[in-house]
DNA sequence: ATAAAGTTTCCAGTAACTGGAATGTAAAGA
DNA sequence: TCTTTACATTCCAGTTACTGGAAACTTTAT
């Protein structure tokens, strides 16, 4: 199939599909005559695959390594459980990141009236 | 005072700080002879507040909007509360999505044996 | 036959820096 | 004073994961 299908079956937009083809990815068989790339279910599954992980936050390169993981039939799930692991460490620091900068931020929103008067505690906080 | 100085008092890099004159943020006056920078407190002052509001996760445009806030003797309040407010939404939205993919990860871990057999729950997830 | 739709490659831009090279200036020690 | 060292400058490239657009080609539909 060519690449509109393959990034319609992947939910994937067609730039992308053929980035990760650019980056060595997800490569596909060619068609000799017009030179088109040419996808096949198993392209697709790979895409499929990779989608999801980039929506569960892994990184272009954490993606390689699952996908080798992936179609490596002998491998052993604490690896994968291991990158998975500190994924989630990561997300959580993130998380806790987020936490404190909202509260200090909603902090300062309570303390400001929001009116027309030039006085804000907002400012005053960034600028001590 | 020189970059490096400047750079020390706002806790900012040399590196950031030369960046921020690049892209006209915070313009310091310049030594005729040598061609340095020559950060006056002033500067430093609005090389505080970027840092701050940076880490307040404010992008750098609107840094440039807080602080030309800043700057304007007679704004409202209001305005600052406004970004701030829209901030505080974005924010949410991170920490929601950040929420759920933590959880959905999670569930994957706790399915995992985390063995040395091939079968993984997590690839598994990952591939349908 | 022609026009529309889809595909290709290539280049540039995004955000906010960071690293490094080549070169110039200032400060400190012998 | 000379030299070394430390710091400064500009400019270019790289980071992440795409996205947009242009020019040129192929396929499909009318």
């Amino acid at each position: 199939m060519n690449i509109s299908q393959a990034a319609k079956l992947s939910g994937l937009s067609v730039k992308t599909v053929r980035y990760y083809a650019d980056i060595k990815m997800v490569e596909p068989a060619r068609d000799i005559q017009s030179g088109y790339r040419s996808y096949s279910n198993d392209d697709v599954s790979k895409l499929n695959f990779i989608g999801k992980a980039r929506r569960f936050n892994f990184s272009i390169s954490e993606c390689r390594e699952l996908l080798s993981l992936y179609q490596d039939k002998k491998r052993s799930s604490k690896e994968v459980k291991k990158l998975t692991l500190a994924k989630i460490a990561s997300i959580d620091e993130k998380l806790k990141e987020f936490h404190s900068l909202r509260d200090e931020l909603s902090h300062l929103v309570n303390c400001c009236n929001g009116d027309d008067r030039p006085s804000c505690p907002i400012l005053d906080e960034l600028s001590k």
